[in-house]
DNA sequence: TCCAATTGTTTTATAATATAAAACAAGGTT
DNA sequence: AACCTTGTTTTATATTATAAAACAATTGGA
């Protein structure tokens, strides 16, 4: 496998720190690498100057720098949360037999970014790339209840509460205090508020902050699950919630 | 300032991926870069082969590779403990009125990170960044009585108790009994045997796994704080490890 | 389905750089 | 004050990184 010698070595020196050597002197990595101490001294600068290394002003030592925690985090970022929940997905259908999604925030609607449809499922109209509203789903009031308080006023700035069926929330006051409800029972419902016949309930996933950043919800039709089925799906959805919240870092401790 | 090309180049790639992009193709990396696509293919596996860089199986393309995320972590444990205990350091100096020290351990020695002098406080010796014999320092006892077993035998191969005091402790034996002391009461004691007239008490400071990182102590002077003095600052100072190691995450249940 | 275009990977000659020896500057210890 | 250790700088040259060329694999369009 082709290498680069030089950066192969300078990923070596961020290797030598560890939970009890937090800090290095030149002269100490020069031998543990075996390398010349100018040697090391050119790649540490390097290293410093993109901040992945910085030299502690009062010992001289060198040190991991900020900027693996920033790259660090990025990745957390990235890390996919459809790979991540897809297998969850996959579950709650099975076991239900209904349709399951998961619905990411962007601006004022959320977004379908991945369904699996269950054995039993009838639900068809939810297409991933599909925005839904965040007032009449049970996927947006778990987006809106958890989002930080600043965010959700802005949000209700201005927001357009149209009727989509005759349960549908349309004003304010109301949709606030169903938001209230969603964050004392940490999952939200619509009852054929966003489509009729159509009910969904939604539970949040969290990252390794404890931010909600997506929701995943089952989907029913009150013809095919009455109510107490309906009921005995919320704490099988919580569990895959929760199990999805972990895998994105949530319950972490800080490290 | 100094500077490896191929590093900088390596540490400029590892820039390039940002919210919006979290993958991407060679082809794109030779562009951003005005780099020949095999000079990038070179990087990019001296990169994957430290796991700063991974490719997606899937697409071909390239992402953050999870080692990031580890010395991202590393960095935030280094971090946290000189910020996290240093509220506790200046609340026992205020307390006790006597200097109180933060040590960890790099190889057989331990080594001051942080130090806070107290009103009373006359211990001027020690220095950020010196370092302090295990065999006769509180801290050192600390960190050798609660290190895993296979390493403090590591440790004490070979280990050398220099003469400090005529009360230092200058056999193995002698030694181990000590350490067995140190865990059954949870706090070490060095009467006089690292400097004459200088008496210091330490407690351990723990991680989320219950790992000893850390000691934080108490240094006094014989003849300026008395005996009942003294063993009433170990309660003081038990609670203040207490609080750090809550705050590094030891005793936090995952969710 | 076939073919062209694009992208990823490998090889290798040589242009360019990383390396370390030597020297200097600064700090610590006796 | 003197000596030792460590960090930093300079520079000749030994060594490596670079990219051109070629090959392999994948993708997209007709």
């Amino acid at each position: 496998m082709p290498i680069i010698q030089s950066l192969d070595r300078a990923l070596r020196i961020l290797d030598l720190f560890d939970e009890q050597e937090s800090e290095l002197k030149i002269t100490e990595i020069s031998r543990k690498m075996d390398l010349h101490k100018s040697t090391v001294h050119s790649l540490l600068k390097t290293l410093q100057e993109h901040r992945y290394i910085e030299q502690n002003p009062e010992t001289g030592k060198y040190r991991l720098g900020m900027k693996l925690l920033e790259r660090g985090h990025l990745l957390l970022q990235h890390l996919d949360i459809r790979a991540v929940a897809r297998a969850e997905l996959l579950e709650l259908a099975s076991a239900t037999g209904q349709t399951s999604h998961l619905v990411i925030q962007e601006g004022r609607e959320g977004v379908y970014i991945d369904k699996v449809e269950g054995p039993r499922a009838v639900i068809r109209y939810s297409r991933i790339g599909r925005r839904i509203p965040l007032h009449c789903s049970s996927v947006g009031k778990v987006l809106a209840a958890f989002m930080p308080q600043a965010e959700l006023e802005r949000l209700l700035q201005g927001y357009d509460f149209t009727v989509h069926t005759s349960r549908t929330i349309t004003d304010k006051a109301s949709f606030i205090q169903e938001l209230e409800q969603v964050r004392r029972d940490s999952y939200a419902m619509d009852d054929q508020e966003n489509e009729p016949g159509v009910r969904c309930v939604a539970v949040p996933i969290r990252n390794h902050t404890g931010q909600v950043i997506a929701a995943v919800s089952i989907s029913t039709l009150i013809s095919n699950v009455n109510d107490a089925e309906l009921q005995a799906f919320i704490p099988v959805l919580k569990s895959s919630g929760e199990r999805i919240s972990n895998q994105m870092g949530f319950g972490m401790v800080k490290v």
